[in-house]
DNA sequence: TAATTATATGTGCATTGACACATATAGGCA
DNA sequence: TGCCTATATGTGTCAATGCACATATAATTA
């Protein structure tokens, strides 16, 4: 899969501009998969190319133009298409999970500060999908368009509650022992 | 961090050829940096141009000569100071949580098979963690050495059960409903 | 016998991605 | 007044990554 599924994805949900998608990437989808401003403006590009969507400016004053993207006919089969491909595993890369397969020849104290933050980031994350789902998905029985972002959701505050159980057991282990 | 690091580390447990690399990356440190053969065998020259690694060729006949690569003490150094540098947050790149998001625009028959697809590796992933803390790490006490790859192996346990009861409880909420 | 897998090293090329820089204006804050 | 943030669009460039291909042989499997 590549970024412009992602792009086709947000789009199913409103028209946006590059301006609103690199902040949607950036509160919502990219928890999932990352992607920058410069990425996202070329792949809209690219995407236009391909006729899977229309693009519409908006006149504004004072401020450039919103370019305002929306999907095409073409846009949605290519998004069911891409949809019947096998997934590929989940990607994870993570640098502190790799410093601790060498816990022996790295600064332990450090470390230790680095899990810390960690931990911090960890429980802001949660705290945020917390805030999403009270203000979008507590309405009582979610609509059927919404079920998949809920379920996204609740693996999310599950990822982020076993990282937070993991930091704070992992302090514990490596606190006492001292450096 | 880059994949400079990540093989520092793997070379911190014993000195490796890039084969062994590639291999050590499939089955163990890649669960949380992935990295391809041709990826590891540029990084270690570059690696050794910057005097962080020696190489040593053990002469075989038939096949091609190993090239065995151990850390200098410029590499111990080296992954020292990076150990020190903030961990960039974990990167996540997951088709199967995007395709999530726009679930009433995708194949839902296709969706179910990825899941139960999906499901099937994290049970895998689970056996391969409890193989490997069997073999390696149930004998009493861990060394002090081991301690972080144990911590490492716990959080991919923990990870994969997350994955594994949300898998089920996807399936039991989108199979009844047809499609 | 033929095909596949394992051992072991690479090159070449295209795509992706990250990050600094560039432009233009309004509004808030110190 | 100066600085930062937000809005809104990009370009230019380099590093990182992925994937196909290339070479050579032994052992295993069908």
């Amino acid at each position: 899969m590549a970024l412009s599924d992602a792009i086709l994805v947000c789009l199913t949900e409103r028209p946006m501009s590059g301006y609103d998608l690199a902040k949607y990437f950036d509160t919502s989808i990219g928890f999932f998969w990352h992607a920058t401003h410069p990425q996202i403006y070329r792949e809209l590009k690219k995407l236009g190319q391909r006729g899977y969507v229309l693009s519409d400016e908006e006149i504004q004053s004072g401020k450039p133009n919103r370019i305002v993207y929306c999907l095409t006919d073409a846009g949605r089969q290519a998004l069911l298409e891409w949809s019947r491909k096998p997934v590929a595993p989940a990607l994870i890369k993570d640098d502190l999970l790799v410093r601790l397969q060498a816990i022996e020849h790295i600064d332990k104290r450090a470390l230790i500060k680095q899990i810390t933050a960690r931990l911090a980031a960890h429980r802001e994350q949660l705290a945020q999908y917390h805030h999403i789902r009270d203000v979008r998905f507590s309405h009582g029985e979610p609509e059927p368009g919404d079920l998949g972002k809920l379920m996204g959701l609740e693996l999310g505050m599950e990822y982020e509650n076993g990282w937070i159980n993991w930091c704070k057991n992992a302090l514990a282990r490596l606190e006492p022992a001292g450096d």
